[in-house]
DNA sequence: AGCACGCCGACT
DNA sequence: GTCGGCGTGCTC
């Protein structure tokens, strides 16, 4: 296309910008400069200037309005057409400005500037004239490693002056040296652990889909424990033996997981992985875009914000546990990681592996449709089998008042402490109680700017809002009545539940795992470990302990309320529950000791828990396919919600009357709203949903981006797009 | 997102 | 009489 223009004739630049802009902007390619698609550019914006990426080039002058000109162009690997057309397909699919999604690919300062250097003083072999014992220390450390001059005075305890003496000496050379250094290669010709029968022949069909090239995705359909990492390892491997530039992301759901495949990669590779998560720092946040960017990054592990990372040469996309609701969640953006990781894959054509012991309803669908391959590994790995799952019924069997733990769920613990084997107490509630009311006079003690019962966590002493993050100290008098110690915790949180099995079991060794008790990526390495060395007996934990970790010695899962999940009426629901309680159930004996889980319902009789006793997934969710299908529900119906949220309550109101006026309605879209959603004011701000369900031909993202065009929106008002939303507060 | 312009309250 | 509050609007 430019290949033969004229070099002197007059050309624009279409710049996108990292902005909430609703297009990209034009501007004058000063002479001499030499510009590409996807080239990095700096451009002066009103009074300032701004970062931007050439979407597109074209000759010709701004005409009447004169444009003004691109005013640098940067050093930086530029984004490949792939990149671009990620970029332009989501924000196209999520109803967002391409601006908006340029940011989300842009997280790191300074990953486009080149690498900060640092200077290392290496020994030259020369002597200096007059040697001391403070400059024979400092050459002593320098030829064991070469360091910065601070560095070197430090490992031999002098002062930063003897280093520089010994430079003017010519016994030390000082070098420059990128801060930013390079992943080292990955070795993809290693041995890797030996697969059974199972694993390999589903690894040999994952071989073949890399072999094939291009895009193609695929479930990888395990039972947990079945060595899926394992398998999909073994996929890498066959890519950068055939491909050695090739990149691989792998997506997880949690950043507690990207411990124990950083462990995998080493042994099966012998390096480690790009990481990307939001507890990354600063320094290797840049390090790890810019190679990534440049193409020097090979393996990258990551949440779901690395999907958009600006890989050079992305050829396989593995996303790990593709189930996992925390793929979907807002960070500025509204997506979910696994719907764009298939995009991407097909955009870059890249071969994407989703895999899950409990596969989503979407993505089996799919499977099923044949649109994905469907790669089944049946047996656990090594002699580990299936737990034996049984339901506990609590009518028959209720725990004592005040507690939570049934007779017969503590005599399998008593018998399993006994046995030096370990415990598991699910139960998905943070904090010690989920309500706080007052026996004078029934306050129930709510969150201040949204009608949401306030937590107690008794660690902390503090009442906490979980939906916005409010906590006040617990108060000694009832806010309402004034009466003295009058508020009483109501309902079990893993804090209490640990506080009982404690007492039943002085001897044992408590510990309770939720997001509050382990503050950090370290803590929860820390209780990961201790776990892991039989440190711990009984170990109390929410969602996050029920997510891919392998405790060898843990032979019972106590699922504390399975019915939990199932109350809350959202069209996943059950799915969920069912998803939830399989990954549970499966922490137990994974290794060589047959494992168990016990499950306290009031309704053992729910599909659910019927299904999962019968470990009978398929017919389970046949069933849930069945009645999304005859409610149009997704996957086989399409749901986008439009939630808008201000402080002036009128405003939002009439706005909202205003916006569902101007709906485009078609026979085949059906709008409900606006409605007051369970959560009606969050943080002083009032809000208002609208949900907007289609058949499954319906471009849904269309239809919403020519909505929002149709009505305007007061400044002081939000409207967050989400195609197909999992949250309906 | 910035940054300016703009029209109403308490101050050198 | 000004300094400054942040509501509204624009940036090629």
């Amino acid at each position: 296309m430019s290949a033969n223009r004229d070099p002197s004739a007059p050309q624009i630049a279409t710049v996108l910008l990292p902005l909430p802009l609703p297009e990209a902007f034009d501007y004058a390619v000063p002479e001499g400069m030499e510009l590409n698609e996807g080239d990095h550019v700096v451009v002066p914006l009103g009074k300032r200037l701004s970062h931007g990426v050439v979407w597109g080039l074209r000759d010709g002058t701004g005409g009447n309005r004169p444009l003004k000109p691109v005013s640098e162009r940067l050093d930086a690997p530029p984004f490949t057409a792939s990149m671009r057309a990620f970029i332009d397909w989501t924000a196209r699919y999520l109803a967002e400005n391409p601006g908006l999604v340029l940011q989300a690919t842009l997280r790191s300062r300074g990953g486009l500037s080149p690498s900060p250097t640092e200077t290392l003083y290496h020994p030259t072999g020369q002597m200096p004239d007059r040697m001391t014992p403070a400059r024979q220390a400092v050459l002593d450390a320098a030829t064991q490693e070469p360091a910065s001059g601070a560095e070197l005075a430090r490992r031999a305890g002098v002062s930063p002056g003897v280093v520089k003496g010994l430079a003017d000496a010519g016994a030390l050379r000082a070098e420059a040296r990128d801060i930013d250094q390079p992943f080292p290669e990955p070795d993809p010709y290693r041995d890797g652990l030996v697969l059974n029968d199972g694993q390999e022949a589903a690894a040999t069909q994952l071989r073949r889909l890399v072999a094939a090239g291009g895009f193609q995705a695929a479930l990888l359909d395990g039972v947990t424990g079945s060595g899926k990492t394992e398998v999909y390892l073994e996929a890498i491997a066959e890519l950068l033996r055939r491909e050695p530039d090739a990149q691989v992301l792998v997506l997880l759901p949690e950043i507690a997981l990207t411990q124990a495949v950083t462990a995998r990669f080493e042994e099966r590779f012998g390096v480690s992985p790009a990481l990307w998560h939001s507890a990354i720092g600063p320094t290797e946040r840049r390090r790890a875009w810019r190679e990534i960017a440049a193409g020097r990054a090979r393996l990258i592990a990551g949440a779901r914000s690395a999907i958009f990372l600006p890989y050079r040469n992305l050829r396989l996309i593995v996303v790990d546990e593709e189930h996992d609701p925390t793929y979907k969640q807002d960070d500025g953006l509204t997506y979910h990681a696994r719907d764009l990781a298939v995009a991407r894959g097909k955009i870059e054509g890249a071969v994407t592996i989703l895999a899950s012991a409990t596969p989503s309803l979407e993505t089996l669908v799919n499977a099923r449709a044949g649109r994905y391959g469907h790669i089944r590994l049946a047996a656990r790995a090594g002699s580990a089998v299936l737990p034996e799952i049984e339901t506990i019924d609590l009518r028959e069997h209720p725990p004592e008042p005040g507690h939570w733990l049934s007779p017969p769920l503590t005599a399998a613990m008593a018998g399993t402490i006994a046995r030096g084997e370990q415990v598991l107490l699910y139960l998905n509630r943070r904090g010690y109680a989920p309500l706080v009311l007052c026996r004078a006079c029934g306050h129930k003690m709510k969150s201040p700017d949204t009608d949401r019962w306030l937590v107690e966590h008794r660690y902390t002493g503090r009442l906490i809002c979980h939906t916005t993050g409010f906590s006040m100290p617990k108060p000694k008098a009832c806010p309402e009545c004034g009466a003295v110690d009058s508020l009483t915790s109501v309902g079990p949180g893993v804090e209490r539940v640990a506080e009982e099995a404690a007492l039943r079991f002085p001897e044992a060794r408590v510990e309770v795992f939720s997001s509050d008790s382990a503050a950090g990526p370290n803590g929860v390495r820390d209780l990961i470990a201790r776990m892991e060395a039989g440190e711990i007996d009984i170990l109390v934990g929410t969602q996050i302990a029920a997510k891919g970790h392998n405790f060898p010695r843990l032979t019972l899962v106590g699922v504390v309320d399975a019915d939990l999940g199932l109350k809350g009426g959202d069209l996943r629901a059950g799915e969920r529950t069912y998803q939830t309680l399989v990954q549970v159930a499966g922490r137990a004996g994974r290794a060589d000791r047959p494992g168990r889980a016990l499950l306290q319902t009031h309704e053992p009789e729910h599909e659910a828990i019927q299904a999962l006793l019968a470990g009978d997934r398929d017919s389970f969710l046949d069933l849930e396919a069945l009645m999304r299908e005859q409610l149009g529900l997704p996957p086989f119906g399409r749901l986008a919600a439009l939630v808008m949220s201000g402080s002036d309550e009128r405003l939002l109101v009439e706005t909202a009357r205003i916006a569902a006026a101007a709906a485009p309605l078609s026979d085949d879209v059906k709008l409900f709203g606006p409605a007051e959603p369970p959560l009606a004011v969050v943080r002083g701000r009032y809000r208002r949903r609208f949900l907007v369900q289609a058949q499954r031909n319906v471009d849904v993202s269309a239809f919403m981006a020519t909505w929002m065009a149709r009505f305007k929106l007061p400044s002081s008002i939000r409207a967050r797009v989400d195609i197909e939303p999992y949250s309906f507060l």
